[in-house]
DNA sequence: GCGACAG
DNA sequence: ATCTTGTCGC
């Protein structure tokens, strides 16, 4: 683990960012082994985490659910105190400590860790997913509800299940403009209906390239708008909360 | 000064 | 993220 990334709660805002940019500087945004789909629905497959939180008043829960194929390896959790609000673009300082509690009660080893937040998709390309994938130097993916910065290449809307559009970095990004950061991907979608599903908006994390982090987002999609691994985690944060209760 | 902003 | 029942439309 490298230490001397973890996230400080009561390091200054500035010493935040500079932190943000020497992680980024010590990810990678490319691929370290080739994305193979098919193994991924195999139970001989590689060990896909997800990770989820859950809150309470000043307190969150956080899960940890590993996958293979179709079952579930293990889950962890940890309940930890809450020390600063959330602050877009330093999330990972609130969540982090908080998801590192969670990987130390976790016994297996994740070929990939799928995160709830962003990654390279940051204003210093170094979002929760980046932070704790650099932390744990562990391949990460970053899936996320809405779009925290960067510009679609084109429209979002009414993409059909599989496809995707390409996130470019802009002037609120700190890289070049154009640069690639991630896609919104639509893992689900209705055909034959009025209702309409928002894409999921994916970046690298850490070791994978944005276009393998789309691969991996929807090889663990199964029917359902957030993969597999995260879906677990979520209902698995969520039965922790309640047998806690407030 | 105003707007924008993952969970 | 969270507070929460019904309700619209496959």
């Amino acid at each position: 683990m490298r230490t001397e990334f973890v996230p400080d709660p009561g390091a200054a805002r500035d010493e935040m960012e500079a932190q943000q940019r020497d992680i980024a500087a010590a990810a990678t945004f490319t691929d370290d082994f080739e994305f193979d789909g098919d193994a991924v629905g195999s139970d001989t497959g590689p060990l896909v985490a997800g990770v989820d939180q859950a809150f309470l008043d000043d307190r969150v829960v956080s899960a940890i659910v590993v996958t293979r194929g179709e079952s579930v390896v293990e889950r962890a959790h940890a309940v930890s105190p809450l020390s600063i609000p959330y602050i877009p673009g330093l999330l990972s300082f609130r969540e982090g400590n908080p998801i590192l509690a969670a990987f130390e009660e976790l016994e297996t080893e994740p070929d990939c860790v799928l995160f709830d937040g962003s990654g390279h998709i940051h204003f210093r390309q170094a979002g929760l997913a980046t932070h704790i994938g650099v932390v744990l130097d562990v391949p990460s993916v970053g899936v996320a509800k809405n779009l925290l910065c960067g510009t679609p290449e084109s429209s979002t809307e009414g993409l059909a299940a599989g496809e995707r559009v390409g996130i470019d970095a802009d002037g609120d990004v700190d890289a070049p403009a154009g640069t690639r950061i991630g896609y919104a991907v639509q893992t689900k979608q209705y055909d034959s209906s009025n209702r309409h599903v928002n894409p999921l908006l994916v970046s690298p994390g850490h070791r994978v390239s944005a276009e393998t982090a789309a691969d991996w987002t929807l090889a663990t999609a199964a029917g359902y708008k957030l993969p597999e691994p995260t879906r677990l985690a979520d209902a698995h944060a969520d039965d922790v909360k309640r047998t806690i209760d407030t």
